[in-house]
RNA sequence: GUGGCUUUAGCUCAAUGGCAGAGCGCCUGACUGUGGCUCAGGAGGUUGCGGGUUCGAAACCCGUAAGCCACCCCA
């Protein structure tokens, strides 16, 4: 029989065992901090009706549907399903659908694998995961959720250890009343937008080009615009400055200062040092739903990675599913282009192939029901081990456990046995102890 | 969807058109109550796949697939 190649399709990772802990922790610490901060856990099925899916406007091929293998006599293999791309479209349909049950504002999260039809590349994926929260308000919603965003987001990546990042804020009512000010005209602002967001990758003499080309500008708006965006002085000074500008005299524009102002204001007294986050005129966001508050957030160590957390303010959530308002703000990080990455870079720190602390080693099989106790024991107190089954040395026990890089190993026999005392020994020490059995276990709770 | 580059052992990579190799990893033994270190040995390849040129192809040509990168878009 042919053998069939086992490497899984590019765009859809897979990881070494030691790899998926790292990843599991990660996944630990953003459910604890999204909690912590008080979200609540939701969860929405893969596949979504298509039209759901399409509803606001998504490329659709980026959306995989869902199709049978085969089909009967006269029946169709298609469904009218597809993998869901994101979870703020699920999180629309679902909060449209239980609108009475729920009590608003809101505040979920959401750890799912999402799906897209993509070319991979490097932290692009096909099969990924999003961690997604969001605070959903019902007619209005409180600016200051804006600010906690980034404060659950500089908790989390703070204690993953993924290294130095900025969170970089921003406002899009400001941008859509500076470009309003200087007289784009309002068909031309989205395009605007989404050009300037482009700055940081292909640079200011292209970004200026593009607006002249093909969003027809004025050379000279073009080049204010860019002189505004590229403003980069510390959060303060900022505001003051934009306070100061004429374009203050749009009612949008000021809206926006204040907000920035506000949202600033916030995530400061929620504990986000200065050093972490800043306000960046440059970003904007494709996104054409976002409305105010515009996140993206930065690993300094890494910037080919692009924006590893991103989010944002929307006026209405579900439009396409209610007719009553639903305004929010949420935000996403893309877990998988940040594990993986930060995995291979080494700046995640992999460790044992297990989570097995102790090795119960078999020496003497007719004793097995003892190695079998204390097992058991150690499981009590909490103490993840296992017993080696197989046959073996002691020597092939130890190098099992050595290469998982279990912590310790039980090495009992007849003379154990016979005393009433167990022997440790210490894998990364080397160091052996005997004891009692709860004395033993005792010991493997103890760190070093 | 468009373009560029790449594909040789599990991994990283060599091999001027002339015997397909190295390092690391893996397996076995030295070592039947002690892992890592060392030493000795071993397994592992239709050179992505299909065709062509040639006395001879891993290498050159055509096709195709996959991978990587860029665009697009985005986490």
């Amino acid at each position: 029989m042919a053998i069939i190649t086992p490497k899984p399709m590019s765009g859809f990772p897979e990881l070494l065992p030691e790899q998926q802990r790292v990843f599991n922790r990660c996944i630990d610490i953003i459910r604890r901090n999204f909690e912590l901060s008080g979200f609540t856990p939701i969860e929405t099925p893969s596949v979504e009706r298509k039209e759901v899916l399409t509803s606001k406007g998504a490329d659709e091929k980026e959306i995989y549907a869902l199709a049978r293998l085969f089909a009967g006599e006269g029946e169709s293999p298609d469904t009218e399903f597809a993998l869901h791309f994101d979870l703020t479209v699920p999180l629309a349909r679902y909060v449209a659908l239980h609108k009475e049950k729920l009590v608003f504002p809101f505040r979920r999260y959401q750890i799912q694998k999402v799906w897209r039809g993509e070319r991979p590349q490097k932290g692009r994926y096909r099969e990924l995961y999003q961690c997604d929260i969001d605070a959903i308000g019902r007619g209005s919603l409180g600016l200051l959720n804006d600010a906690e965003m980034p404060a659950v987001i500089h908790r989390i990546f703070t204690e993953m250890g993924i290294g130095d990042f900025v969170i970089r804020i921003n406002n899009r009512r400001l941008l859509q009343g500076f470009y309003h000010w200087l007289g784009v005209s309002a068909d031309h602002i989205a395009d605007t937008l989404r050009t300037v967001d482009k700055l940081e990758k292909i640079g200011r003499d292209k970004v200026v080009a593009e607006l002249v080309a093909r969003v027809q500008l004025d050379e000279a708006i073009a080049g204010q615009i860019l002189d505004f965006v590229a403003d980069d002085r510390p959060v303060d000074a900022l505001l003051t400055h934009l306070a100061s500008l004429p374009a203050m005299s749009d009612a949008l524009f000021a809206q926006g200062v204040d907000e920035l102002r506000t949202v600033a204001a916030g995530v400061r007294s929620l504990g986000v040092p200065d050093s972490d986050f800043t306000i960046d005129l440059r970003i904007a966001r494709g996104l054409g739903y976002y409305t105010g508050t515009v996140y993206e957030t930065k690993l300094l160590a890494h910037p080919e990675l692009g924006s590893i957390c991103s989010g944002g303010r929307y006026d209405d959530l579900a439009s396409y599913f209610t007719n009553e308002k639903l305004p929010g703000v949420g935000i996403s990080i893309g877990l998988s282009r940040i594990a993986i990455a930060l995995i291979e870079a080494g700046v995640l720190k992999t460790d044992a192939q297990t989570p097995s602390r102790v090795l119960v080693t078999v020496l003497d099989p007719s004793h097995m029901s003892d190695y079998l106790r204390i097992a058991s024991s150690l499981r009590t107190a909490g103490v993840a081990c296992e017993v080696y089954f197989e046959k073996g040395r002691v020597g092939d026990q130890l190098k099992y456990a050595d290469r998982k890089r279990i912590h310790f190993a039980i090495i009992a026999g007849e003379d154990e046995f016979a005393a009433g005392r167990l022997k440790l020994k210490n894998m990364r020490t080397g160091e052996e102890s005997t004891g009692s059995l709860d004395e033993i276990v005792n010991l493997t709770t103890s760190d070093r």
